[in-house]
DNA sequence: GTGGTCTAGACCACA
DNA sequence: GTGGTCTAGACCACT
């Protein structure tokens, strides 16, 4: 994986396993990979990995077992509230960006549908 | 203005004067205060305000007169394609963001058209 | 039984049992489960149960009879001294906090008068 | 000051930075020591007093202004629920752990009782 | 083997 | 000067 310099790079693989486990790639109760082993993966320090896993179960998608490992969240409604909650949140900022650079409702629908009239063979 | 605390102050008032520019509240060839005025104006050190004009022209935003002041950019055309490049980037990342999280093109276009059914009345 | 995430379990089980033992549920003489069973009981691994009862012997809570089992302690005696010496650790503890949080003695009365009228209920 | 052995550093310095404010000792809005500052302060390294920081502003008590420095929350109402919930949190604790011991709620009131009797002189 | 904590030292962006 | 992030390497308690 190929990060951005100017996000912090934990925040950049959150987003990454974050989305595997809200788009159902990894499936609720999975044991994550320890620590050490995701930092190898994802080329970082120790450190940084474990930084990832306190956010994420900071934020309630994984909890420890002591001593065992990282676990994703065994509940399916959790993982689907939240997954509402991020799309929401996208959608409210993408929503008002666009209405900040001055476009009407009408226009952003039009934007969406404009973009995917350009789009849709690249679409899987 | 209220300032986002994760986001450089710089960056947000930026953010805030594009806004300004692209949705035609300030136009095309317009004065902008002065360094200090804008410090003031926006609650920022003067250090902050300086940089937001080295920003803002090295972004082609807006270009100095020596002695006189700092302009928006005249070009009509150049803002009108500016402001298509910027939409276009936001709606580029908001599809792939929700691609990632498992959306596929119809389900993306419905949850747009979902979000304007709950908040079509707070629509100015 | 459901364990806390940031506390050893063989600490939580350590902490149950005791109670069991100074609430009179469990008498002294009593003979404990094996540590296999033990660990059958509370769910916990194997090197676990182990080291609940290591600890509870190095405590003085527990004594052990080669090939037989593990045994409370006798003495009633001791195992009320033990009780009120708890209990002081508590208080002291509890006061202590209190304290630091700038409660003087008359205010830390009167908040667990305070909780007793908001919770009597509930007593069982 | 002097840290315990086995509970992590971070913690036993937050809560002693969250008496002082909860006590009143540090005012609403105060300006805190940077975190290098602190770091010598307590004699820890500075990775650990900027995880102190973090902690304290996850928990509301602290906000950060970029490139100025760490400030107590503003809210003189915010500082007081915290402080009625930090107590009340000890006190259900407390309660609970004399339950499990075996004491009824009068036995714990006359605990508390005869705690001050037997120290009230070293009352401030 | 697992995560948690800590030290040490470094670089960076921001104000 | 301020906090934020990252690497490196170490020790520890728990399972």
């Amino acid at each position: 994986m190929e990060f951005q310099n100017n996000i912090p790079i934990y925040l950049q693989v959150i987003k990454d396993i974050k989305s595997r486990i809200l788009s159902g790639e990894i499936h609720p109760g999975d044991k994550l990979p320890s620590s050490r082993e995701m930092a190898v993966r994802y080329g970082v320090n120790p450190n940084t990995a474990s930084r990832i896993y306190n956010e994420m179960e900071r934020q309630g998608i994984t909890f420890t077992k002591r001593g065992i490992g990282t676990f994703v969240t065994e509940s399916d409604e959790d993982l689907a509230e939240l997954r509402k909650t991020e799309v929401r949140k996208l959608t409210e900022k993408y929503v008002s960006d666009l209405t900040k650079l001055g476009l009407k409702g009408c226009e952003i629908r039009s934007e969406i549908k404009q973009y995917f009239l350009e789009n849709e063979c690249g679409e899987k």
